[in-house]
DNA sequence: CGTATACTGTACCGATCGGTACATTTTTTT
DNA sequence: AAAAAAATGTACCGATCGGTACAGTATACG
């Protein structure tokens, strides 16, 4: 493990897969190739820091990728589709889910309320910027983004449980195609 | 625990909370009143056995209120109002998870894999059916019906990730309301 | 160089995990 | 009532859980 960003993301993607619940020390472990001892030098609190530290990584990301060009680009509509790209990639054209839905979906959340709550929030609020920017209506924007956004989480879902990233792919495609065949006011 | 079907419910309530992986024998026999002895007696293969009890519950429940009705109904247009409203009343307006799209994310998928995946294809092949029948092209329906089930699904993880079970109600009300309002071909 | 600091491996902790064994109790059937 | 079957409580199993202690090693820095 080079340095602390790559051991992040690998610790992501073992809760990716397990679960926040189903994830043990010992598999950690085996595929960071840390011991015990090392993880809890970086991480004094254990399996809890590691998920925080994974959940700050993840937002640190969209901020970056997903929600800032999406509040500052200069053409709005640019910005939106900056976002269907990055989000096409970050979860891999829907060979990934979204850590931070999955641990909304069951007690986690608690554990985690303020980082799960902010980030599908900020997601929102960003994209109903964009589309505001770009000509729809304050309550028009907000109901799109909010389509939006839980489309993606239900494309996901989907298309694990159908072995079938493309239907990730095709949702992205169609969300995308509405903005541009929605009346801008 | 008057009978069995009461008991497989408590189980789906309790793994809905805490997920599969998340789900302590402990725990079980505290929320139902069931010690060890009487839990493998019903279950001799302890917790996946209750799992696939679970699911096999949830199929049935869907079979009977959401897929036949869709696939039966007289009028096409009543089946899919009646699917509106028995979803709703399943996911208790927003304030229920869907227990098979959450164990669709993580790897608990793989050991459910018949049973997650039948849910899904099974509930759209079903509303895409009626979809037919109330007058859409086969692909036009196809289509409509996988949006509709994914909408549900990210709404529920939406609804949760905001505690805010309204969302999931007002995007039930969307979903319905592009349906009439979608041209019958 | 020497010394402080960062990192790591190992042994160990008590608690809990899922699961089994089995005798006892309760209920049903005759 | 007697016998059979269903249901239950309890004690116990080895394995693994998350976490700690701490000595040892590497690395950075003066």
């Amino acid at each position: 493990m080079h340095d602390r960003d790559e051991l992040i993301s690998e610790l992501g993607e073992i809760f990716r897969e397990n679960g926040f619940a189903g994830t043990s020390l010992s598999e950690i472990t085996a595929r960071t190739g840390l011991g015990k001892g090392s993880l809890y030098h970086f991480f004094p609190n254990g399996k809890s820091e590691m998920a925080e530290a994974v959940l700050h990584n993840i937002d640190a990301w969209f901020q970056e990728n997903v929600f800032i060009p999406l509040r500052e680009s200069d053409d709005a509509l640019d910005g939106i589709d900056d976002m269907f790209a990055a989000v096409n990639a970050y979860f891999d054209s829907g060979n990934r889910i979204c850590l931070v839905g999955a641990f909304a979906l069951d007690n986690t959340r608690d554990q985690f309320l303020q980082e799960v709550s902010t980030y599908f929030s900020d997601w929102i609020s960003a994209l109903a910027n964009a589309l505001k920017r770009s000509g729809f209506a304050a309550a028009v924007a907000k109901s799109m983004a909010e389509e939006i956004v839980l489309g993606i989480q239900g494309a996901l879902v989907l298309a694990r449980s159908q072995e079938d990233p493309k239907i990730f792919t095709r949702t992205l495609k169609r969300l995308q195609q509405r903005i541009a065949a929605t009346d801008h006011a």
